[in-house]
DNA sequence: ACTTATAATACCAATAAAATACCATTCACC
DNA sequence: GGTGAATGGTATTTTATTGGTATTATAAGT
């Protein structure tokens, strides 16, 4: 803690950044010192007292940068326990997330992505609809397919089942399926993605213009509300040849215990 | 805040690095006194009642250490026996375990995996590994392949490669790669992941006991140094029936920051 | 004059750290 | 083979440190 705090100190100046309110300051300069490399995710950060008697305000003002940090995901608090910077962790799956954003994805390899309605429309629920959706037999349920395509090369499939009460009219989506969910204030906060490999079947094949049994990324993923509940379901089909899935991992350190 | 350092030089002339709780203290001078020799795997430590005596703290302090240091794989303890310095093949690094995951995670569904040798030893890098791996055409290259199965179902092909400086002897290696690479003192700290989907060539599929083109899940797994360098390249093929890959992901928040 | 944001003070609650007392196992010795 | 002194293992309690909250004072903006 004492080391910490030291540590945490020796470079900068007890001076903090000019302009605004105190907390404002203190905040950036916890945000300047954890993008520097000073202080590093797992890191424990120095009591809120000790931080308040170092640099010579109120534990209060200390707390007020603290939280808004924390709030915005940079930091982690437990009670009892101490402040620490939150594992890099959220940020690779924040930058996972945004496979959940097809386009943008492509859109990082300077492609640029089109798609093409397959369907849109309401049915009656299948077996495995009913059972991850949680609907009846007399639920219908919203079914929009949609084909990725740069230019003219088919790149996925994409094959979402939602609640029709959730989207009652399939045909009003224009834009992003998630944009349309926004909107009417169902937002997912929370997805489960599984992904195989898979040979592809005659009529996905034909649709991706490859040979029939030809391999494909099978991915299929469940989006949940801040509630708990399921709001949709997607298989999609990428091309084996045309897209990969690339994840950055953090390899833990062992060294261990508490924090102080 | 306590300071054993006076209380550890009355006895041992041991400079003890100080400040956090004293079970922390403890726990790195034990891990010095093995690092610097005074200590050899083997060989027994002080009994719990000895060490709280020595160093005027209670029992649970000490055993709060070692339990620590039995955790990490640097101590092995005997119920009414003794707490004794693990000898080096025995330690275990937790850490790596994120990337050997394979194993875990087939145990986590309750099979017993084992593995079979398909080929260790020195080659002339390829194109692929010369670039990746930073080798010149004069360089060798340390290439590593197995067969994972559970029972006598095949579930994966591992073929790493890695430079000869740091793998001279690929025959030395028994247990597990990652293992091995620690002893050595080169620990990946970061692995950057390739996920796709790939159609079995007759080589892969026959070991696969698969027909030949059927779909396989293709990951490739870069490891880096601390330092940034590149360690290790492995390519692992999955059978697509039987392996596959699930991940959890928050869907980021694009609310922005505080507007002052 | 009133509201708002900021900052300070004092106290509450949860957790970790450390100490105490007691239980279970091993193993040398009789 | 029994027996006891050694060992590690566990439960409970006390203390210190941490974050959490309510209240109050002050300064700036309207």
């Amino acid at each position: 803690m004492a080391d910490l705090s030291e540590r945490f100190f020796a470079d900068q100046s007890v001076v903090l950044p000019s302009g605004g309110p105190l907390y404002l300051q203190l905040k950036r300069w916890i945000e300047d010192a954890i993008h520097s490399g000073q202080i590093n995710p797992g890191d424990a950060l120095p009591s809120e007292r000790d931080l308040a008697q170092k640099v010579d305000v109120s534990r209060v003002t200390v707390r007020k940068a603290v939280l808004q940090l924390v709030r915005d995901g940079i930091l982690v608090q437990r009670h009892g326990s101490g402040t620490f910077v939150a594992p890099r962790t959220q940020r690779v799956e924040q930058s996972l997330s945004q496979l959940t954003s097809f386009t943008d994805d492509m859109a990082r390899r300077g492609m640029v992505v089109r798609a093409q309605w397959l369907d849109r429309g309401l049915y009656l629920p299948s077996p495995d609809e009913m059972l991850i959706l949680g609907l009846t037999a007399s639920d219908r349920v919203a079914r929009i397919s949609r084909l990725r395509l740069t230019g003219d090369t088919p790149l996925a499939i994409e094959r979402a089942s939602l609640s029709s009460e959730i989207l009652p009219e399939p045909l009003a989506i224009v834009d992003s399926l998630y944009k349309h969910l926004d909107k009417s204030g169902n937002r997912p906060v929370r997805a489960i993605q599984r992904i195989r490999a898979a040979n592809l079947g005659a009529e996905d094949a034909g649709l991706l213009q490859v040979p029939e049994g030809s391999a494909g990324l099978n991915i299929e993923r469940t989006s949940y509300l801040a509630s708990g509940r399921v709001i949709e379901f997607t298989r999609s089909i990428y091309r084996g040849d045309t897209y990969d899935f690339v994840a950055e991992l953090r390899l833990g350190d062992s060294s261990g215990g508490t924090k102080p």
